[in-house]
DNA sequence: AGGGCACCTCGGGCGC
DNA sequence: TGCGCCCGAGGTGCCC
């Protein structure tokens, strides 16, 4: 499900639904959503009694800051947080839930079952994996286009890969590097050595810009993405490729094809992006 | 380093 | 029109 404009929205959610909030208690259904620390009997019992401080996004991942511990949260294609008042009845696919002395409850829904959520001490998270391996944000003022040229220059795959890949660059997945592509009007099967100085601006620009409107916008509702509070996000609205096969391109009317690249499905102008 | 598949469930689309 | 099957879905990790 959800890139870095979707992340962005759920943590800023999260931060309103549960800072302050104490864990008074924890259930894992789905053993297999906990990957550290390998007890899961120990993740529920040192969770007991911390407090919230923040929720922040790192990439696709949201950390829940707690006083002693961070939990890192990958939501993967379908993992979704909601607050409940503790009495309501769990819905189908709840896999972790935290109560809190108060009488509400945090509870992580996904369907798919592919999400996962790692426990540590707090200032050792960024040091681990999964978070020790990511590239750039970004939407950080470091993020620029000699950056991103420099980053990529000299790999030999396609650009769409590449951009997928979060090693180099975090937060974008199949939606909006078809979108960014679109818009800097580059072939998503091109490879970095066939980029001019220009193309790779452009590129930069789109990413930042697509990915800095779709935050606005609360991110894309793409099948049912809801944030914390149950609201939907408007980007979808605004997507220029994604999800648009066979309609016209808002550049140059032809129609918009739906191929695959590198295993996944992608959203092109053939006109407007060519494959020099 | 890069490509392919596996992980899981659900729903849409297509064919009969 | 109705039913059942197959494929694909916003991500990543592990295999070669």
């Amino acid at each position: 499900m959800p890139e870095l404009p979707e992340v962005e929205t759920v943590t800023r959610t999260l931060t309103e639904l549960v800072q302050g909030k104490q864990i008074i208690q924890v259930k894992v259904l789905l053993p297999r959503i906990i990957q550290r620390p390998a007890e899961i009997e120990q993740f529920c019992d040192a969770l007991v009694g911390q407090t919230i401080l923040s929720v922040e996004r790192r990439g696709k991942f949201i950390r829940i800051v707690c006083n002693d511990l961070v939990l890192v949260s990958h939501l993967r294609m379908e993992g979704r947080y909601g607050v409940f008042s503790a009495d309501e009845e769990v819905e189908k696919h709840t896999h972790v839930l935290f109560t809190f002395t108060d009488g509400t409850e945090l509870r992580y829904k996904d369907v798919r079952q592919f999400g996962t959520m790692h426990l540590f001490k707090a200032g050792e998270e960024m040091t681990n994996l999964p978070l020790s391996k990511l590239g750039i944000e970004p939407l950080d003022e470091q993020f620029t286009a000699k950056v991103l040229q420099t980053k990529l220059q000299h790999r030999t795959s396609k650009i769409k890969p590449l951009l997928l890949n979060q090693e180099l660059i975090v937060g974008l997945g199949n939606i909006y590097v078809d979108e960014a592509l679109f818009t800097a009007a580059i072939h998503p099967e091109r490879t970095p050595d066939t980029l001019s100085a220009q193309e790779w601006k452009k590129l930069h620009r789109a990413i930042v810009d697509t990915l800095a409107r779709a935050v606005e916008a609360g991110g894309s509702s793409i099948k049912s993405y809801v944030n914390g509070q149950g609201e939907m996000g408007m980007f979808q609205h605004q997507l220029l490729v994604y999800g648009r096969k066979g309609e016209q391109c808002t550049n140059c009317s032809r129609p918009i094809h739906k191929f695959v690249v590198g295993g996944r499905g992608t959203h092109i102008c053939s006109h407007c992006q060519k494959l020099k």
